[in-house]
DNA sequence: CAAGAGATCATCT
DNA sequence: GATGATCTCTTGA
């Protein structure tokens, strides 16, 4: 027998369960650090694709400076002022995809971003460990290719369809989780220094920022 | 290890 | 016309 590895911990597990409408339904930080364990599943043609939801940001309202919903309601934010539990996905730098679950009640513009996921499977793959880096998804970016989700699935709804989030029973405890400012958001004002990025601790999949600010405050957990 | 540049385009002014 | 919720590669100490 292999040892336990942790993707073994995440599939030997109760039974799935597609979170409902109510889950997205509460305040965004609420949901970022609640969504921290989740699965997210991706039905492809060419078959399943998931990953378990370890690194995430709350982007709380139009008060928000880091929010997209900041400057308005235009066609790109539009997703964010409807209801919750629907993905809004956008691209960014010309070149990747950042995809975002919409959260709180409608009229009221907010999102959460998946920054990284635990891969879990990919077309009946399961170990990931000998796989470039480049496939990983380990950064907002790389969740996206992925998952294969691009711009085309921005307003979907995850509470019914072929993309969903699903409970597999992991349980993160309030002790592993880590917060931390945003990544990314320097023109945000008082607003980068918000502790609205939230992770599972230790976990080797979470994303590797460049912003040393944004970093993990102590080095001391990770002993390298 | 840290810092900088380039890729590349939808969206908004 | 400018910008950005990214990522990889290159350079240099």
């Amino acid at each position: 027998m292999r040892p336990a590895t942790a993707y073994a911990q995440v599939s030997a597990t109760a039974k799935p369960l597609r979170l409902p409408r109510d889950f997205y339904d509460r305040p965004t930080g609420m949901v970022a650090r609640a969504l921290l364990g989740k699965c997210l599943v991706h039905e492809t043609a060419g078959g399943r694709v998931a990953g378990m939801v370890v690194e995430t940001e709350a982007y709380v309202g139009p008060h928000d400076l880091a929010c997209h919903a900041s400057k308005g309601r235009t066609r790109r934010t539009e997703v964010m002022f409807g209801r919750p539990g629907h993905l809004y996905v956008y691209l960014i730098y010309g070149m990747y995809h950042c995809l975002n679950i919409v959260t709180e009640r409608e009229g009221h513009p907010s999102a959460v971003l998946i920054r990284a996921l635990q891969p879990v499977e990919r077309r009946g793959q399961h170990d990931f460990t000998a796989d470039a880096r480049q496939l990983w998804p380990n950064g907002p970016g790389k969740l996206c290719r992925f998952l294969e989700i691009d711009r085309t699935h921005n307003g979907f709804d995850l509470t019914s369809g072929r993309i969903w989030l699903e409970d597999r029973g992991v349980k993160v405890a309030a002790r592993q989780v880590v917060r931390t400012p945003r990544i990314g958001i320097e023109y945000a004002g008082e607003w980068k220094r918000k502790l609205l990025r939230y992770y599972v601790k230790e976990n080797q999949w979470i994303s590797k920022p460049r912003l040393s600010s944004a970093r993990a405050p102590k080095p001391s957990d990770g002993r390298s």
